[in-house]
DNA sequence: GATTAGCACTCAAACGAGTAGAGTGCTAAC
DNA sequence: GTTAGCACTCTACTCGTTTGAGTGCTAATC
């Protein structure tokens, strides 16, 4: 069997009427709003569609529902892309760059717009930091007892961690092992910083061998994979309560406590595609999102930073919108954080 | 009326079933499993406590349920302490210190280790840091057109945010720059510093002044705020969905949101009083609060350093037991980070 | 006088029959 | 190939009935 223009036409319609009204959509409704033909030649033509895999029916009397596979039809090769007006860039950008200094704080507001736009869960990852290289490392003393250990990266992210020494160090002895370890490590991959024999590396005086040893290297180790960390920052949980779909408090509760798996959700979304990717129920791997559909989009920040941004949502979903949205965001962030670059001046 | 003895048993048990099934407790469910008298006696004295506002009735034909009355007269008089055993301190101890290093991520952990072990809600806030001395302050080049401005306090709490700068400055300017607002700044406390006239105290060349002026003070005023600012810990949201009292999709929407909220809760939660504070029903101020009961402790570190920590929940919660747990929470915190003090080795 | 047994009464929740309405599938006419 | 017409299906809703837990009151008992 062919997939007609009218076929097509009308799998359009009931896709643009369920993802507005969640509801199973009718022949009747389909004839009056489209003209597309009588009831009956649309039930005809459903029929067909159904036979072919795009619509199914939850019970004999009722409308019919888009399946998995018409909405991948629609992403494919139906759904138009939606150019964002002005106004929407302009309100977009205005909420985006609220207030933020630092790549991070941008990528969690990002996740706020995102949520707020597409009233759906939204999610940003703050980008992997594997290339990323040591710059400087220092030990500032706070009291006989503790130091500050502070890295700074090439792309200008800062970690510290407060260290408990084992014995008190002169401010000497600090300056000298901060020195060591910065000559030693700079210009390293973080993550080849992890790798590297600490120890056999440093030479420096007795005194903050041992202290190095006892104290600094283990929080030196952890501050390193704090670093490499990425953040996961989500928004808009709460917008699922709107949603006929999770009316049953059964799936909510499901739904919750997935999104609260931090750990879990940010594996899966580092391991999915570059660019826009979207995948729409049982496509997911996971079972938990075979309900779901998930958008998220690439951004890239002076050729070496890499994150995800994207929303979590019932396959019901705006397919066309989200796409804009988070397009138009990620190539935001990209070009807000041009590091090194002279920089574009504010907004 | 009189509270007599057996109306007082009565009222504990009826408290005491409630909380754990949440149903309403009838006459032969008392007279069964306690021996105060026949159902028929049960039924009496409990029609005098309803007369006296301890007990409610859904409606004419249901058992009773406890009232808010009841409930306050339960923790300030019946409720007897519960002691933690040893195996369970331990336990708690145990998921406590799981590689925690600093003051902050033993308060996240705090409200991970309640919400298990309460099955609610619960949150912890970081310290308040009004008190809190400034002790270094440091200007760290990134590149050309960046610095990383960093704080450091008597607490050891550490803050830093890169700026960036309007024209590219040479290491010995940021280092004038640095030490001439370390010789400002530090032993003020994060209050003082933010109101000081920082312009005026600055004496420093041409250079330094101009950087200042144009890049440095807003991101220092920014990071101050950031030092002095509490984080707010929240763990076990979905709890509530395994409670009865939010089978109703409305309700676990509006805890959710506002939960959600999260300055409005640190807010409300600054604003309790010392010590163990149990606010039951309608005696937390906000409306959307009217059917949940907040238990919260106060934790001091180092006699300076002021938290809170807590659970919220329905009216109906053991009280007793999550008393017992928020106040060990409380002392092993104050414990543990006894700053200054050569610490106790650990656990 | 306090306690208890007994009984009529109340109410929510569960169940089931009946109905309305939306929608389909099929047939026959256009 | 399209459409009108009609029988049929199924859900959602309504409404009356039943069941069971529980109360309140009265009268008998301790």
């Amino acid at each position: 069997m062919d997939l007609t223009e009218r076929k097509l036409k009308i799998l359009q319609a009931v896709i643009a009427d369920f993802i507005k009204t969640a509801e199973p959509i009718g022949s009747r409704t389909i004839s009056k709003n489209y003209s597309l033909g009588s009831p009956a030649t649309i039930r005809n033509e459903m029929s067909d569609l159904e036979e072919m895999g795009y619509l199914t029916h939850p019970h004999t009397s009722s409308g019919r529902v888009p399946s998995e596979k018409a909405y991948r039809l629609y992403v494919n090769e139906l759904m138009k892309k939606r150019e964002l007006s002005q106004e929407e860039k302009d309100a977009i950008a205005n909420e985006l760059y609220q207030n933020v200094n630092e790549l991070d704080s941008l990528i969690e507001r990002a996740a706020h717009v995102l949520s707020e736009i597409t009233s759906l869960t939204a999610f940003a990852l703050s980008p992997g930091k594997e290339q990323d290289k040591l710059r400087y490392i220092n030990l500032l003393p706070v009291d006989d007892y503790s130091v500050v250990l502070m890295l700074v990266s090439d792309s200008g992210k800062v970690s510290n961690t407060v260290v408990r020494l084992k014995a008190p160090a002169s401010e000497d002895t600090l300056r000298i092992l901060a020195k060591n370890m910065t000559y030693n490590y700079s210009g390293k991959t973080l993550s080849e910083a992890l790798t590297m024999d600490i120890i056999q590396n440093l030479k420096a005086d007795a005194e903050a061998m041992s202290m190095f040893e006892n104290s600094i290297a283990p929080s030196f180790i952890k501050t390193l994979e704090d670093m490499l960390n990425v953040n996961l920052y989500m928004d808009g949980l709460t917008n699922i309560f709107a949603l006929p779909e999770y009316n049953d408090i059964q799936k909510a509760r499901s739904f919750f406590e997935m999104i609260n798996r931090k750990a879990d959700i940010t594996q899966k979304l580092i391991s999915r595609g570059d660019g826009i990717e979207i995948t729409i129920g049982r496509e997911n791997q996971d079972a938990e999102l075979s309900d779901c559909s998930v958008i998220t989009a690439t951004y890239h920040v002076d050729g070496r930073l890499v994150g995800k941004l994207g929303v979590i949502g019932p396959t019901r979903m705006k397919y066309d919108e989200v796409t804009s949205v988070v397009e138009y965001l990620t190539d935001n962030i990209s070009k807000a954080f041009m590091l090194t670059e002279g920089d574009d001046d504010d907004r």
